[in-house]
DNA sequence: AATAAATTCTATAGATCTATAGAATTTTAT
DNA sequence: ATAAAATTCTATAGATCTATAGAATTTATT
């Protein structure tokens, strides 16, 4: 009996689920506003008004649709901050990460960086925590790099991680927008850029 | 009696850069498709249809900003690049005349970069041949030091050009942002963290 | 097969929003 | 001061677009 419930609720949580991510789609490609709920729909081949039977408002479809593209994101970095490697492999675990994130499900990473401003701020509580989250997390891998004399002790950590992950980001977006880039050689050019800068050294 | 004529002209002129400079707040804020011709007009101080004296149409106001965003920027880096100096002042020069045209006109260069990709593809053609420019005069700075001995001979100038001007994006939106930010400091930081990267060496 | 529940559809109210036309007003020129 | 030109306004046609209500249809249960 209650197996019944749950197989209805199931296929209803399921298509919800395929909702936002047609909603991700949609929002990535057009934008926020640019983008109807009839388009939407049309993605899931259904029409304008049932797509209600869904989502409450376009708006907790953004919502969503934000909180999916940072969620897993910040589980990932995680579990990677929270392994046993040197700093220099978490960062580029981080990397590979959140450049794999955005080729992986990509629209909603896009989504979130793009258009998660024009939430109420009411609504961009949570989205907030888990970004600082993530920013924390690789602060502290940067400050036990540091700490372990890897890297310079002068770099203002606060600084770096926003830089990386700008760059990150700034790298995600040609991923989406030029899927023939290839994924793993901007992660390693990023990391390499990332700890050796452009100076001539000797090494 | 030309000089009459040029006066009217010069007021039509002037009124119409102010009003490409209102879209450019508005589309800023509120993003092109989440912003109204009637925004525009309310910045103006004007009613919605009366806008229509100074634009075609919503479209054209979008390309105008865009155009606005990066005209100056890029000839700001035409004259960085044909100066007489190092790479490295080059490199610092470049950085600071990025953040400084977000400071300064920093709605039209955020349009710029944000919103431009909803112009149709026909109408980007200028736009994509000032950013190929931009990027070029860069990676010819770059390449110079490293002939110069200055930069590693094995960085990808393309990438690495690529990889700043997404962190100067990146760190205008904050500027953009939060006011309170200390551009000067940030310059300062980027340049440093471009050339020398994370690691720890005896210099 | 009959009944109940879930899903999708149609239709629409009520707000937009862009662009235009022509009238009213203000500014400039004679 | 009068005429001409430039600017702004009002009003509106014609397209949107969101969200809802209730009917029709499909799917699941007994």
């Amino acid at each position: 009996m209650s197996t019944v419930t749950d197989l209805k609720t199931d296929k209803y949580e399921s298509n919800r689920r395929e909702a936002i991510r047609a909603a991700a789609s949609v929002f990535a490609a057009k934008g926020y506003h640019g983008a109807s709920t009839a388009d939407i729909a049309s993605e899931l081949g259904i029409k304008q008004g049932s797509l209600y039977h869904y989502i409450k408002s376009k708006e907790e479809a953004l919502y969503e649709v934000c909180l999916l593209g940072i969620e897993d994101y910040v589980s990932r970095m995680k579990s990677i901050a929270g392994s046993r490697q040197s700093s220099e492999a978490k960062l580029l675990a981080v990397v590979t990460s959140h450049l794999a994130s955005y080729r992986e499900k990509n629209e909603a990473m896009k989504v979130h960086n793009d258009e998660r401003l024009y939430l109420p701020k009411e609504r961009r509580g949570e989205l907030k925590r888990l970004g600082t989250l993530y920013r924390t997390l690789l602060e502290e891998i940067l400050q036990s790099g540091i700490n372990a004399g890897t890297y310079r002790a002068d770099i203002d950590v606060k600084f770096v991680s926003k830089t990386m992950i700008g760059v990150c980001n700034s790298w995600g977006h040609h991923l989406v927008r030029y899927p023939e880039l290839d994924m793993f050689e901007i992660v390693q050019k990023c990391a390499d850029y990332f700890v050796h800068g452009l100076i001539e050294t000797t090494r």
